[in-house]
DNA sequence: ACCGCTGGTTCAAATAATGAACCGAACAGG
DNA sequence: CCTGTTCGGTTCATTATTTGAACCAGCGGT
């Protein structure tokens, strides 16, 4: 492993509940030793990734993040112009909905929305990282993502997060083919125990996945009927993502007309 | 220089007229050897950090950025708690105000607004660093800042941006010096020919200057009368920021009483 | 006085980063 | 069709950087 990558994973330790983390702790968290880790550290302090607290010298992220999110935010507004469109789904099929980009092998989450409109909910951190192969969003982006990335999924280890999860080889492989027939994913309780999704890729300009969008709600109200109504609206915000990031959907996506707007 | 360091510094070069980066375009700005500019790129893609774009191959920043300051907000709302206060700023005082804060020996802007209420307009691009020694927001966060940076800023290069840039570290000094007697500091046509600035320092909680708040106006429109007024503004602002982000001001800063709060 | 816990530093030893030369593809011009 | 150039990317011996055991220093408690 390089170096770059042991600092740069050092900042994935941090979440919500994990905000400030010090020396020691990084120490426990990395394995690593406390010179090493000390060095990475004020490395990445003095490039603004980190800043120490004056008061109790722990780390948190730093301002470096702020500006570069900016930057990358006037090139490809990604969470500007997904803002909307998930808050706009969310609240018209009454559900948790997040959009999802691909990094690495796994799926970073870059914005959701819950309209709480009912007494149970579905439980979302941004700041954890999710699978591919136990989610919808995943099951949809490998659909349609590059293919390298869909040999090392299927070859690599898949975790097993409910006895739902799909964790051999076989019934992935068999998902990803349904998910690439239908033009999206349906998962029940492959993440969590009581959670079912629905997932739709998003394109980049080559036709390739580059993220997914996905509506998930409690298992004890996924009726066949609400599926099915929440499908249609999913794979018209899906559009509407791969058109508003500049993206243009791959030859193999089944797109069918958008709900309401006749082919020309 | 290590490597981690070098490796980061790449995602410098990108700004808004510079959004995506090729391979040779990088080797050209680092000046270094090809392998081992793609290896550092790979690394950061890897991570999250850049992605490639399917099509032209080049590369751009990634969605990692995107989570972290997720993250951050989360733990320090800065961005969410700042973009208020300064748009009220900058409406308040009919003139560009913008937040920065201190990352390394440069400022990182976090956000800025202008109202544009007049024909001419102050230059500002959110994606690039300033430099402390001839930025008002510089100069307040110097005199409040750690003894170690001022320090380090006195005895390195002062590069001139103008010729009202202060270049010779005596003149710095006296500035500093100024800045720390009024609690805020003001410049002029120090960094751009044709502006006037004045900062203010923001604290954290161990009572270090972190970053400052600024008002940038057209020389000519910088009469003593409004530049009076926009002080006391400034002035709550920052003390608002302060307090909003969990600080407290330094005991050498002459904190006024906030305009129109009487002390008890 | 001691201990256990922080954060931080040093220097020889070992590992990881480096760069000249290489490949293959795409493009332009003769 | 051949040639030269530029692009992104890769290889492997050489070299320089990262690494970690042992070391300080400060703090709170006993």
């Amino acid at each position: 492993m390089g170096t770059i990558t042991k600092a740069l994973e050092m900042l994935n330790f941090f979440s919500r509940s994990r905000s400030h983390i010090g020396l020691s702790e990084f120490v426990k968290l990395t394995g690593r030793d406390k010179a090493t880790v000390h060095r990475h550290l004020v490395e990445l302090e003095e490039n603004g990734f980190l800043e120490q607290d004056s008061v109790s010298r722990a780390y948190r992220l730093g301002p470096a993040i702020l500006r570069l999110t900016g930057v990358r935010e006037a090139a490809i507004p990604v969470r500007t112009v997904v803002r909307p469109i998930v808050r706009a789904l969310a609240e018209d099929v009454g559900e948790l909905a997040h959009v999802s980009l691909l990094q690495g092998r796994m799926l970073s989450p870059v914005f959701h929305f819950d309209p709480f409109e009912h007494g149970t909910q579905v439980h979302f951190d941004e700041a954890e990282m999710l699978p591919l192969h136990a989610t919808s969003s995943g099951i949809a982006l490998l659909a349609f993502g590059a293919e390298g990335l869909r040999n090392a999924v299927l070859s690599g280890a898949l975790t097993e997060f409910t006895p739902d999860t799909p964790t051999d080889s076989e019934r992935l492989k068999q998902a990803i083919e349904d998910a690439r027939r239908a033009g999206y994913s349906r998962l029940d309780r492959a993440f969590d125990r009581e959670v079912s999704s629905q997932g739709a890729p998003i394109f980049d300009a080559g036709g390739i996945a580059i993220g997914a969008v996905s509506v998930a709600v409690p298992a004890v109200r996924a009726t066949p009927e609400k599926l099915e109504t929440i499908k249609g609206k999913l794979l018209a915000a899906a559009a509407k993502l791969t058109e508003s990031l500049g993206g243009r959907p791959s030859p193999a996506h089944p797109s069918e007309p958008t709900t309401g707007t006749a082919s020309a």
